[in-house]
DNA sequence: CCTGTAGTACTACGGTTGTCGTTCATGGGT
DNA sequence: ACCCATGAACGACAACCGTAGTACTACAGG
């Protein structure tokens, strides 16, 4: 099952650009951080790709003589794992706890209010099975 | 504006002994995370104590020979701290997104999601909320 | 074949984390 | 007054991160 890899802000972006592309040279990887909003040498991406592939989290092949990029671990993946870390520290492993407390800070809006009970409703009552709280 | 101080697993684990008692020696903290899961030696969990209050996050006060450890920083910003950067991550900073995508994840049951509706409900305007004109 | 160039590999260095052992200060008991 | 137990302070070390300069290698052009 999913191992506890924690990811730093920089390899989260770099596996973020490779998300997004599916795959990537070094130097295409250097510049989208770049055009980000990081200016790293192109060195230092490198050796990131690297120690990232060492790792496990990533993988590439070799075209002529550049290394394509390919991450290995899926965003949902991280995603989910990051998500449980806050899940499990804050809210003692409930989903649902933490969903009360985004609710309740500010940051939904009506509209979206709206939208995420329609959500819910489908989800509760769904098969109309519902024992009417 | 909170800043971004990255926390590990374990200071997270010894500032949550501390926002759970309050205060605690260096002692009691190591006994709370043995029984917890992890067995450190006392002085570790002094290292890191100290660590801790070099960079502002605890703060001590001296009691006969003793350390009392007390937490700075509160578990709600740490919480939100990283809750904002999982959202900014994964869901460009769009809370609902994110609560949308706990929704739809299995974790909520029926009745959690029947109790969130309600809070939705509230939230949306279905209650008229009083600053509302 | 020789060389320039592009692009990876190697090395390095200052920080931080996790992990302790060891030393040092001190207050309490005899 | 003296010794010991208790607990903090200091120092160490390996691993990893962010950062990057330099070395090496192989392909392309002449």
């Amino acid at each position: 099952m999913g191992e506890e890899v924690q990811l730093s802000d920089l390899q989260l972006g770099l596996l973020r650009i490779l998300w997004d592309r599916g795959e990537a040279t070094a130097l295409e990887v250097h510049s989208a951080l770049v055009e980000r909003d990081r200016g790293l040498a192109p060195t230092t991406v490198s050796t990131m790709l690297s120690r990232l592939e060492k790792k496990g989290a990533i993988t590439h092949r070799t075209e002529g003589r550049q290394f394509i990029y390919r991450a290995l671990v899926g965003e949902v993946d991280v995603r989910r794992s990051m998500l449980s870390r806050v899940t499990d520290y804050f809210f003692g492993g409930d989903v649902s706890a933490l969903v009360s407390h985004l609710v309740e800070g500010r940051g939904v809006d009506p509209d979206d209010a709206l939208r995420l009970q329609q959500l819910l409703a489908e989800r509760s009552g769904g098969a109309e099975e519902h024992d009417d709280a």
